[in-house]
DNA sequence: CATTAATTTCAGATATTATTGAAATTTCAA
DNA sequence: TTGAAATTTCAATAATATCTGAAATTAATG
């Protein structure tokens, strides 16, 4: 496939920022092709457009696959497989937070926990601190798990209509003695 | 200093987790190192409890003050510089979010921005399916972003309020047809 | 079935990133 | 000032992560 410059210049791009969160370079090189293309492609034409072997194709296809980010598209008559993303950038964000809550977030809950509880010397003053610090930080990701586990019930409608509002619902919950003005009518619709 | 199982265990974990997101394993030790630590630590105290070279701290510290989460903590009359980390969660995660969203988000946002200015080719269709993407990543960008000046202005007790109220007011704003419960009662209290 | 296309696996090679040690620089007390 | 302590710099090295090619496997066709 022959990339335009906006093209090109956006899966490098994308292939280096999500680097910066930890994500593999390729990987999302991959995604962001398939993002800006606009017919689905396959793992040869992915490997030969972005010049990268076609073992690595795969390995990163399955990756991708296992965040929900990009699907097989078969194709009549033809026995190669086809993969596309996601078209709506909301549902991808909330794929990636869900998946961040259940690889990361959670296994550092568990291990908070169990150190919280097998650390219960009240006499070491050091034991007392540590137990405070892990306490609170505990507290924020139960927090950040909780936000995660409401997103997994949102519809991509619902997340939209709160992006859209700019979060002024957030900013009215943290100004309560400003007056308050009058309420937001959303509109639910489904999808 | 010598480090109890738990304060091992917390620092090797907090570094493993770090590196998932993008960040520098052994920079994340330091921190962690800091955050259970009871008592400021100079650069040579931490190099020996994690058994890194003097330099490597050195790079590490510089690069933690360059997001807000350590600050020197000088001692009178000694030489050596002391270090520690922030108290509040709250204040760590807002200080990493309003950083990441100028160091990577506003570039990807001035960049998408560029791209579509340059490519406004109505006639070809591969260059609109483009455009249309590009258009939608980059209001979710604009969505984070705003969400980031938000949160700029938050007090580490109003997002404190915030995440107390386990985002009940998220949950209302996306299901408005049900009988709104009665307005929750924040507690903010100073720590 | 046998054949071929498509895909996957994985040990070894490569590239990238992180770390070190030695030297340079800075800081500060005397 | 001076010099010793503290810190930083950076080229060389080590560690880590990523990628590849060849071989194996799986799936589809006639």
């Amino acid at each position: 496939m022959k990339l335009s410059d906006t093209q090109k210049t956006f899966v490098l791009h994308w292939g280096e920022k999500a680097m910066k969160f930890g994500f593999n370079r390729t990987l999302a090189q991959i995604h962001a092709l398939l993002y800006v293309s606009p017919e689905a492609l396959d793992a040869e034409e992915i490997a030969e457009t972005l010049q990268i072997s076609r073992s690595n194709v795969s390995i990163s296809i399955r990756e991708l696959q296992s965040w929900g980010l990009i699907t097989a598209a078969p194709k009549m008559g033809d026995r190669k497989t086809y993969y596309e993303t996601l078209d709506s950038t909301w549902e991808m964000f909330r794929l990636v937070a869900i998946e961040r809550q259940k690889r990361e977030l959670a296994p550092s809950i568990s291990l908070l926990r169990d150190l919280l509880l097998a650390g219960n010397d009240d006499a070491d003053p050091t034991q007392r601190h540590v137990t405070r610090r892990l306490e609170s930080l505990l507290q924020l990701f139960e927090h950040a798990s909780t936000l995660s586990e409401l997103l997994k019930n949102l519809s991509v409608d619902q997340v939209a209509k709160l992006l859209e509002s700019n979060f002024s619902l957030l900013e009215q919950a943290v100004q309560p003695e400003e007056a308050a003005p009058p309420a937001r009518v959303l509109h639910p619709e489904e999808n």
